[in-house]
RNA sequence: GGCGGCGUGGCCGAGUGGUUUAGGCAGGGGCCUGCAAAGCCCCGUACCCCGGUUCGAAUCCGGGCGCCGCCUCCA
């Protein structure tokens, strides 16, 4: 079973599931103001693998992500471009599908939008008020976080030095610097809704309460998101979900930065590379074996040179997969192989149970790629041997655990050739047939500035790329 | 001020008491090849500093130095 580290107790522990056989998890996702960058690319992609992993183990996953698309920014952004705030929501939305799916995440089974639950978050809004736990100001409703027990668990700090180390402004009306808006009254201009507290919008930490609790039903197993969402945005979760007495998420799992030199990537300090200026040039899935080279707990350098790095190491999976001939298994909503290996007798049951070893532990992505690239060793040692069986074996099974991180390998032998390129073979054969080295020399030079690498093998002549 | 993380060979990045000290990239040597490419084999013996515990520490404990993050919108 995947054992994972649990912000809200600090451990790695087993995932106990709430039940047995099906797994629920929601990942916080994103507020569509702006472009999305690689740091949210890094959680997407690590939710994914999660997800696919747990798929590969044999459990029906139910995974719901939101979309913030009510939010001071987007108010912001729209107001300064003179457009609609659902014209904004919908641009950036519309970006944020566009960059997932081209690095290969598969859509969450329900994505809820915060302004179709905005009347089911008034109804927890007022009942927090009529419990005595949230009291309204004149600038909305606020959460008493001094009548919630154990606010501050998943921060790992008391209420004391929370206060202490407050450094929002002091709003008088509050009554204590930590508690936070569950509804904001509306200022003249901005988009509200009606509310027992008067017009306004809900705040941000609602939504995620209402909707996972909605879609997922109480006591879910897995709460995701970057660390920076541990606090406030999800100790505020637990806090309303814990006011009104309802079981909440059984384990937290956050993934680490994305640094860009030595600083956090981040819209506020403004140094953050957009999906979409990464994949320009890029293979998605060189990415991909970027982030899962690293534990996703650590934070983690995108340099050009660790792209470039990640894109070579990509590369000899792809070789090792067009060798044998191992298809692509692309978009694996739900991997059709059984966790058990036995069921696929061509597989090697030793490479799929000291990947799962690696996985289980904390999803240690770095070691289970470790196991893939020594076994990808191995296969063409084999094959060199001439033991073409056992190493096409070795080299499925390293294409589907590829797969299952979401990574689909090979393909990239059967490159089209135009008429004028397979001429410039054809001569190039002939000229080595008749000992021209040369002419096959300076021939291969051509090929070469067309972008083709050529391959003379003992079956005849490959071009890649 | 409070809380947390990190410091590993040229680069990236695992590893938490001892064995063959992951893996990738780069580099050197070799096999293969007309020459290459790809592939395979071999090689570089690293763990911030100072103490301590231990038969034995990169790995545990204490101290120091350096870096990063959270406590405020943020994946």
């Amino acid at each position: 079973m995947l054992r994972l580290h649990d912000t809200a107790t600090g451990v790695v522990r087993p995932l106990e599931l709430r039940d047995p056989g099906h797994a629920s998890m929601y990942v916080c996702g994103l507020t569509v103001y702006d472009l999305p960058h690689i740091g949210h690319g890094r959680q997407a992609l690590v939710f994914d693998v999660i997800r696919r992993y747990l798929a590969f183990s044999g459990l029906e996953v139910h995974h719901v992500s939101n979309v913030t698309d009510i939010d001071d920014r987007i108010i912001d952004r729209a107001a300064s471009e003179g457009r609609t705030e659902p014209e904004v929501a919908g641009e950036f939305e519309a970006a944020w599908w566009e960059a997932t799916e081209a690095l290969g995440v598969l859509r969450p089974h329900d994505a809820p939008h915060a302004t179709a639950y905005v009347e089911a978050m008034v109804a927890l809004v007022a009942d927090l008020v009529e419990r005595g736990v949230a009291y309204p100001t004149s600038t909305g409703v606020y959460l008493d976080v001094e009548k919630v027990d154990g606010y501050g668990l998943l921060a790992r700090q008391s209420l004391d030095s929370l206060r202490a180390g407050a450094r929002v402004e002091v709003d008088p009306e509050k009554r204590s610097p930590l508690d936070f808006a569950l509804w904001k009254t509306a200022k003249p201009g901005e988009p509200a809704w009606d509310s027992p507290f008067g017009p306004g919008r809900p705040g941000w930490h609602t939504e995620c309460v209402v909707m996972s609790l909605d879609l997922l039903g109480d006591g879910f197993d897995l709460h995701g998101g970057g660390v920076d969402l541990i606090f406030p945005h999800h100790e505020n979760e637990r806090a309303q979900a814990v006011a009104e007495g309802r079981a909440f998420a059984r384990h937290w799992v956050h993934n680490g930065w994305v640094m860009t030199g030595t600083e956090k990537m981040s819209k506020s300090l403004a140094n953050f590379v957009t999906i979409a200026d990464l994949l320009n040039g890029t293979d998605a899935r060189a990415y991909r074996l970027l982030v899962l080279r690293s534990q996703y707990r650590s934070q983690m350098q995108v340099t050009p040179q660790a792209i470039a790095d990640a894109s070579l190491a990509l590369d000899r999976l792809d070789r090792l997969a067009d060798r044998f001939s191992v298809r692509p298994r692309p978009g694996l909503a739900t991997i059709p192989v059984p966790a058990d290996a036995g069921h696929a007798p061509n597989l090697v049951a030793a490479e799929v149970e000291a990947f799962r070893a690696h996985m289980d532990d904390d999803l240690d992505t770095p070691g289970a790629l470790a196991g893939l690239f020594d076994a990808a060793g191995r296969a063409n040692a084999l094959g060199d041997a001439g033991d073409t069986e056992a190493a096409r074996a070795l080299a499925e099974t390293v294409g589907l655990l590829s797969a299952v991180l979401g990574v689909a390998l090979g393909g990239h032998d059967s490159v089209e050739l135009d008429d004028d390129t397979s001429r410039l073979v054809t001569e190039r054969d002939a000229a080595r047939a008749s000992g021209d080295w040369s002419r096959a020399d300076e021939l291969r030079a051509e090929l070469a500035e067309r972008g083709f690498v050529v391959e003379d093998g003992p079956s005849g002549t490959t071009l890649r790329r």
